[in-house]
RNA sequence: GCCCCGGUAGCUCAGUCGGAUAGAGCGACGGUUUCCUAAACCGUAGGUCGGAGGUUCGAAUCCUCUCCGGGGUACCA
């Protein structure tokens, strides 16, 4: 059991003698926020002396004459209006640690209710190339995965793959009207993804002109109301202006906003009709629009040639994907796409309409919900089936199979309203007891605080970025190495750590962030290899592997047998007090969701560990007794951050 | 129009269902290396937590109003 929890077992029983509701009461336990209020601390006191009319004070003291704290903590004392600040007992602390030195799992105890917990993350559309924009949703749901597991949950990691939708339609009519047959010959994922590009710009080049009157017509009239509110304001007297003064700031701001669009649009249509090559072939198709759906309803509907196509184009899009996901290390336990469900749509349309949950509206099979003004269409007027569709199938699919406790979508946060209304129709549909959760994260910006592009535009491609990582990483580690009196490593070696390092710099820029925000993402920042960055804990890690290299791993063994540790040195008393609370982070990760209190855990680790290794010398510390315990400390503090870092899907190597 | 999210140090961000003097990294300035990895450590400067009210022992956190930014909003995913 960790600290706190046992902490909260502790001062249960006493709290319910005196207070109905105890849980809320127990999670005022907590880790101190600074190291002169203890290590712990109990701040129920207050409330509890309100509710029961008492000076909150005598509150405290009742609290602690009755808690059986002696074998744990040092004598707790009262501060301010009725905190209990807790110091743990060095011995008992000592006595908690020691059992990981034995131990792989370093004391850590699964979970005592196990669940069984589908991760619904990654999920890219596999015609097009990987861009950034896939990092966080794959990053955190493995992630995830990786910490349930641990603390012993079942899990079932599922990449539900776009491998059905209107890109596949773009791909067929690509390949009909413009594959270069010996490129595909050659590398046909990359001329199925020269295919999907081209395709997807004309369908957008012909979309934009059309709409492109349009945004010039409102542009037209919001100046016309500009001006017109302007006048007014002129005329208007002192009571009245600042009224019409709101509104035409709204208006002008809307104004720029329409104009930074149109500009846009403008632009983008400037490429396709100034490139003679595209205007020519755009000239060309120009339905190419509603050519690409109807390819797109062909396939759905079991056209022999579409599906030919389909199962020819398929497997080499996963191959793509799936050297990327090697390479970052992430692994699925099933990867059933869309077209996994394609069959089970009519049926699903079906129940919902003969149960009553859906009806028919302006040609569409809609679900009306209570709290939202728009349905959610399951079928559309042309009859074909929609996302949403698909993920009811889904979700039905996964019950029966697994029944598991919790669904977790990892999907940005932006479809939170299609999550609530899916989860809404879903238990009106089966009944059954499980939690949803839409694991939302926000978006990934440039420095220009806009989505993260490329200057022409384009997303920018996910397998570049990491080019570019594990290529500013090599030239920092050779530098380094370059700069010892003896460098250590061979060119083999040196590339090695650039892939553990640049790789987890990416990760780490990733899930070192609250997920629920966006993130401005910045290369020269991540991989500057300094501060709060995944390399900063690797060396960490590093440094202590340098100590037993030194040390001989006999001294490792032996520091595994250690029984006490000495923790004089406030130094080595803040880092056993942080390597305690692994477990608690842990669970505290999986309340939220937020692998950020795992990377901020490791972050504090690591600066505590710093300050021992400035401070504490191990090797040459002035007792054995204290080199032994010295060398526990830090035994321990390297398989924490291995295993840390394992379960953010980072690795570590021996030396940097 | 309606709904959701955000605004915290020069920059990028943490901040636990309200808790003590609001934190970290980067950047700036100053210091530390005959000593286990200086990719490190120590120190200094830097804040009306967007604004105004309210709730209470106590508010960055909860409520109301408001300003600014982003996103979503009937047949894309």
């Amino acid at each position: 059991m960790n600290t706190l929890s046992l902490l909260r077992d502790r001062f249960g029983p006493v709290l319910s003698s005196l207070a109905d509701e105890v849980s809320p009461l127990l999670e005022m336990i907590r880790p101190s926020q600074d190291v002169k209020f203890g290590d712990y601390q109990v701040n129920c006191a207050m409330p509890l002396g309100k509710q029961l009319g008492l000076p909150p004070r005598e509150v405290a003291e009742r609290l602690i004459a009755a808690v059986d704290l002696a074998d744990v903590c040092e004598k707790p004392q009262i501060a301010g209006p009725g905190f209990i600040n807790l110091r743990l007992k060095d011995d008992w602390l000592s006595s908690r640690l020691a059992p990981g030195l034995s131990d792989a799992r370093l004391g850590i105890e699964t979970s005592p209710t196990r669940k069984v917990v589908v991760i619904d993350y990654s999920s890219p559309n596999v015609a097009k190339p990987m861009h950034v924009g896939h990092i966080r949703s794959t990053v955190i749901g493995d992630c995830l995965a990786r910490v349930l597991r641990f603390l012993g949950h079942q899990v079932i990691g599922d990449n539900h793959l776009g491998d059905w939708g209107t890109q596949f339609g773009m791909i067929i009519y690509g390949y009909k009207h413009f594959v270069d047959a010996d490129a595909y010959q050659q590398n046909p994922v990359m001329e199925l993804s020269r295919l999907y590009q081209r395709v997807n710009r004309l369908c957008e080049f012909h979309a934009g002109n059309a709409r492109f009157p349009e945004q010039n017509r409102k542009l037209d009239r919001l100046q016309q109301q500009v001006d017109d509110q302007s006048q007014i304001c002129l005329e208007a007297d002192a009571k009245q202006k600042k009224k019409v003064e709101k509104s035409l700031r709204k208006l002008q701001s809307q104004l720029t906003q329409v104009k930074k669009d149109r500009d846009a649009l403008r632009s983008q249509l400037a490429q396709v009709s100034t490139d003679p090559k595209l205007s020519k072939l755009a000239e060309e198709h120009p339905k190419i629009g509603e050519a690409v759906l109807e390819e797109t309803v062909r396939l759905h509907a079991g056209d022999e040639h579409s599906l030919a196509l389909w199962n020819e184009f398929l497997p080499k899009c996963r191959q793509e994907i799936q050297r990327i996901y090697e390479r970052l290390d992430i692994h699925f336990d099933v990867e059933y796409g869309e077209s996994f469900y394609h069959q089970q749509l009519a049926n699903v349309v079906k129940q919902f309409l003969t149960s009553g949950l859906a009806r028919e509206s302006e040609g569409a099979i809609c679900v009306f919900l209570e709290d939202w003004d728009a349905p959610m269409i399951i079928r559309k007027k042309d009859g074909a089936f929609l996302y949403a569709t698909t993920d009811l199938a889904t979700i039905r699919y996964r019950m029966e199979t697994w029944n598991p406790d919790a669904m977790l979508y990892v999907v940005d946060h932006r479809q939170s309203e299609h999550f609530g209304k899916l989860f809404t129709a879903a238990r009106k549909w089966i009944h059954e007891d499980v939690q949803f959760c839409h694991v939302g994260f926000g978006t990934v910006l440039g420095r220009d605080g806009r989505p993260y592009r490329t200057r022409s535009g384009d997303t920018v491609g996910l397998e570049n970025l990491l080019d570019e990582a594990v290529a500013k990483a090599h030239t920092v580690v050779a530098d380094n190495d370059q700069r010892k009196p003896e460098p250590e490593m061979d060119e083999e070696e040196r590339m090695q750590v650039a892939r553990v390092v640049g790789h987890g710099a990416i990760k780490y820029a990733d899930l070192s962030h609250n997920r629920t925000s966006d993130y401005e993402f910045d290369t020269d920042k991540m991989l500057a290899l300094e501060g709060n960055t995944a390399t900063y804990l690797q060396y960490s890690y590093a440094r202590v592997q340098s100590i037993f290299r030194r040390a001989g791993m006999d001294a490792r063994r032996e520091a595994q047998t250690s029984r006490v540790f000495e923790l004089s040195h406030p130094a080595e008393r803040a880092l056993a007090l942080q390597l305690l609370r692994f477990g608690e982070t842990l669970e505290e990760v999986l309340v939220d969701y937020r692998p950020n209190q795992l990377t901020d855990y490791l972050f504090k680790l690591a600066q505590l560990f710093s300050v021992f290794f400035e401070h504490c010398p191990v090797l040459k510390a002035e007792r054995d007794a204290l080199r032994e315990s010295r060398l526990a400390l830090s035994d321990l503090t390297s398989r924490t951050m291995k295993q840390g870092l394992s379960l953010l899907g980072i690795g570590v190597v021996e030396r940097m």
